[in-house]
RNA sequence: GCGAGAGUGGCGGAAUUGGCAGACGCGCUGGACUUAGGAUCCAGUGGUGAAAACCGUGGGGGUUCAAGUCCCCCCUCUCGCACCA
């Protein structure tokens, strides 16, 4: 064996090994158990960064770890291959986009392999591939047969500079992320996927994610966002006509003084037009038109509105109340207009005093009296019902929940409703580096899918990147023009593509059978893999790409194509790489990459630091400072291997089972077994690491000091059981050491250490002696001491004797195994 | 404003259930070996103090024989949502 640790040469020699045997391959086994490990895919922006190793750390070392115990672990790689960074870099500089992007993966992949990483790679799949996306065009058109994909016309974020709609990710503070244009609304026929369909049982089903982070749920929760109320009808005295409200707060309706719509509402063009209100209604339109959506939506902006001259009948005192219209109101939610209750809403409130429109207090606090010309804020909480005709009386939360909404309905006013937050989701993007959509449009048929058979609908290479006009596609006449599926007349194809959330709403399925031409996964191999049962990514995935997966997932499961409604059984959302407290960017300049690290001190290295940085939920500050620590250790690894085969060719002396030596190396080999083995249980790999090294430390003073301990089965032991343990944080240095004393090829098809309990516990314990809840001496003792012996030796020890010296002892208290306290 | 999480040495972080605060690593100090050290090894390293001892987990109260951990109040930071009726 070489005497020094030679990172580069063993890393290159075992990750070609591995390579060629692919021992990480796996297959469906029936008759075995499986675990399958997934980290979200990346989007192939070119190198690794040290936020992907920190990643997939995660989720190797738990693919190893429960390889190693009996389980039939899938743990796949692929490629999130669509998107806008691949198709502006065309603009810019005329590479092809899926050049772009395939140069980027064989950068990534490279990368990943040199770090080790256990995966299966003939699964490895990429979502801008035919083979791949062809099925995700099928199922885009399941979801079309089954009225879950529709065409609408919608307000969606527009950037005049790019000509392009953006996702709400692809605005940042209201400007466009790529050339800082303020992004307008724009009205376009988009398609959308009917995920409002599913909102109440994406929310129910909440409660089966036992294994998910509080707070991912929660922003889920919030995102779905459902509020529980009523529909009321307010008739409009100049027109007429019926007009629905939402509200959460039926029992306030005897306080309405006045009546809102949104501005772009309909009604306030009908209520104004022609009249001399039209033109400040116009104006006004106009001032908000100009503002970004930030300026429109912050919570300190001022309330405005215009008094349209109008009244509406408030059906549970007949009162007419005032019509305005407010920059508050959103018409995206509910039905675009509110009834106001200035003494119980804020925002009414504020409304109400800029305008000096009347209050009505309806609601009486449990405690205390409201008054109108006093109230400096809206009483918002719960209360007695009072100036509410037979109501008067009632408690507040009753007449909200049952006796108020009971009331509307039997009356025919109104009735209940639940409201949503959650909206379709708009997946119509004018984008060409993406998965066209398999629509074709005909004059005579009108909207028409592609047959199954003839998909793929195929991205054509050919195509022009100007940054202006229309996009690639739609210039593409090629592919624009096509006969129709059903006629065999002239047609158009859909020139969208799909948002490539589509894309990686369902990989996770296709891994289980990735090379499938048939269809888009088999049966049987979903049956046995699915669902996920660790899925590991960044928390920025909280809501979308979680909640889109989640929903496909149900729909396919409603379809019938799959047997489970979730699709990820464990959630653990890591922690990101940060730089002065900031995400790292590629605007700042402060990316890291693995490769300088990877060069200088080797994957082992780099991967054992990142894990040691700290627990994987936290986020993590970059600092190099450490990772001198961690090559070193694995210097130390490296020293005690080979300093044990030295001892092995040495005559040594014998050592007897008694020797207290052998029996605290015995006890230390069980003991860091165990605790390595609980630390990764629960993600907690950077003590496991520190264990790891403790042990190391500690297996270095007994070679110093009792060679002969090693020339032993127990030596043997406890040098196998490191690099048994060692083995899923660093693959390489342990694959190497573990061929060096001769042990089994692979080291990670080797069975995990198990331990024995009553090894693993110390033979003695330092026994702490408290007077008064204060430490004031410490005695070495058998683990086994009985309480009884405890508290003898306590109260015989001089140091103790001589600080309680005549005091009267008042009470004694023995923590068996730990501790006594003398209280005096 | 609402919701979630966090605050521990010079630094990253330990401390399954209330039971020795600071494991492990970085950094620092001293020493050994060296032509040399950015290699390696040994010793030390929360603060004050000569020592005994005292003080120490954001701040203030409390419960307890015993509190980083439990309860109450407050402060700071991070993240998410944010005029959703």
């Amino acid at each position: 064996m070489q005497e020094k640790y030679d990172f580069s040469k063993i890393e290159d020699k075992w990750m070609s090994r591995w390579e060629e045997d692919n021992i990480y391959k796996t297959s469906r086994d029936p008759e075995h158990k499986k675990k399958y490990i997934l980290v979200m895919f990346p989007y192939p922006s070119g190198p690794a960064h040290i936020g992907h190793v920190a990643n997939y750390n995660l989720g190797d070392v738990l693919a190893r770890y429960y390889a190693r115990n009996g389980w039939n672990v899938l743990h796949p790689m692929g490629w999130d291959g669509f998107g806008l960074p691949a198709e502006n870099a065309a603009i810019r500089s005329g590479v092809h986009p899926a050049r772009y992007t395939w140069d980027n993966i064989a950068l990534l992949k490279r990368d990943l392999r040199r770090l080790g990483y256990s995966y299966d790679w003939d699964r490895e799949l990429a979502t801008c591939s035919p083979d791949y996306y062809k099925w995700t065009q099928w199922l885009f058109l399941k979801f079309y047969e089954n009225g879950l994909a529709y065409k609408a016309e919608a307000k969606a974020n527009w950037c005049p500079s790019c000509r392009t709609v953006l996702a709400n990710e692809q605005v940042i503070n209201g400007y466009c992320e790529r050339c800082d244009t303020l992004v307008e609304k724009k009205l376009l026929d988009q398609w959308f996927l009917k995920i409002t369909d599913y909102a109440e049982r994406l929310l129910e089903d909440m409660e089966k994610l036992k294994g998910w982070p509080e707070r991912v749920l929660v922003m889920q929760r919030n995102w779905i966002g459902k509020s529980n109320g009523c529909k009321v009808f307010f008739k409009v005295k100049e027109t007429g006509e019926t007009i629905g409200i939402f509200t959460t707060r039926p029992d306030t309706l005897w306080g309405v003084t006045f009546f809102l719509l949104a501005p772009e509402h309909p009604l306030v063009d009908r209520l104004t037009k022609g009249t001399k209100l039209e033109k400040e209604v116009f104006d006004f339109r106009e001032r908000l038109k100009g503002k970004t959506e930030i300026e429109l939506t912050a919570l300190d902006v001022e309330k405005e509105g215009v008094f349209l001259n109008a009244y509406a009948i408030n059906p549970v005192n007949g009162e007419e109340v005032p019509i305005w219209t407010a920059n508050f109101v959103l018409m995206e939610y509910g039905t675009g207009a509110v009834m106001a209750v200035p003494a119980h809403d804020q925002r009414d409130f504020e409304f109400a005093k800029k305008y000096s429109l009347p209050l009505r207090v309806v609601i009486k606090p449990y405690e205390g009296e409201l008054d109108p010309e006093t109230m400096d804020a809206a009483y918002e909480g719960e209360g007695i019902m009072i100036n509410s005709g037979l109501f008067d009386g009632l408690d507040s939360l009753e007449g909200k929940e049952s006796r108020v909404p009971q009331y509307l309905e039997e009356n025919g006013w109104g009735h209940r409703e639940v409201n949503y937050r959650l909206r379709d989701w708009l997946i119509s993007r004018q984008r060409y580096w993406g998965v066209p959509i398999p629509i074709v449009y005909c004059d005579k048929c009108g909207i028409v899918t592609v047959p199954e058979k003839d998909l793929p609908v195929l991205l054509p290479e050919d195509v022009d990147f100007f940054p202006e006009g229309p996009s690639p596609l739609e210039r593409s006449e090629q592919f624009r023009l096509t006969a129709c599926p059903s006629c065999g007349g002239r047609a158009e194809r859909e020139t969208d593509t799909m948002d490539t959330f589509v894309d990686s709403s369902w990989y996770f399925i296709r891994f289980a059978d990735p090379r499938n031409e048939k269809e888009a996964f088999n049966k049987g191999e979903i049956d046995y893999w699915l669902p996920v049962d660790q899925y590991i990514g960044g928390i920025e995935h909280a809501i979308l790409h979680l909640l889109y997966s989640r929903f496909f997932t149900k729909v396919l499961y409603d379809l019938k194509l799959v047997d489970f409604d979730e699709p990820f059984t464990n959630l653990l959302c890591q922690g990101m790489v940060v730089m002065g407290g900031a995400k790292m960017s590629k605007s700042k300049g402060n990316i890291i990459t693995p490769g300088e690290f990877l060069d200088s001190y080797g994957a082992d290295t780099l991967r054992l630091f990142i894990l040691f940085l700290g627990p994987p939920e936290a986020d993590k500050e970059w600092s190099e400072s450490g990772i001198e620590g961690c090559y070193r250790f694995l210097h130390r690894v490296w020293r005690l291997v080979y300093r044990y085969l030295n001892i092995l060719t040495l005559k040594a002396n014998p050592v007897t089972e008694e020797d207290v030596l052998l029996k605290e190396m015995v006890h230390w080999t069980h003991r860091t077994v165990k605790q390595v083995t609980l630390d990764i249980e629960r993600f907690s790999f950077n003590t496991a690491i520190a264990r790891i090294m403790e042990f190391v430390n500690v297996l270095g003073k007994f070679m110093e000091e009792a060679p002969s301990l090693f020339n032993t089965y127990e030596g043997r032991k406890a040098v196998e059981s490191m690099i048994l343990i060692l083995a899923p944080f660093a693959p390489f240095i342990c694959e190497e050491l573990w061929s060096e004393i001769g042990g089994d090829y692979s080291v990670h098809q080797q069975p995990w250490p198990t331990w024995d309990e009553n090894m693993a516990k110390a033979e003695t314990i330092t026994m702490v002696i408290q007077v008064n809840g204060k430490v004031r001496d410490r005695v070495e003792v058998e683990a086994d001491i009985k309480p009884q012996e405890m508290e003898e030796l306590a109260l015989g020890s001089s140091r103790i004797k001589q600080i309680i010296q005549d005091r009267q002892i008042k009470k004694v208290i023995v923590v068996p195994g730990k501790l006594v306290n003398i209280v005096i």
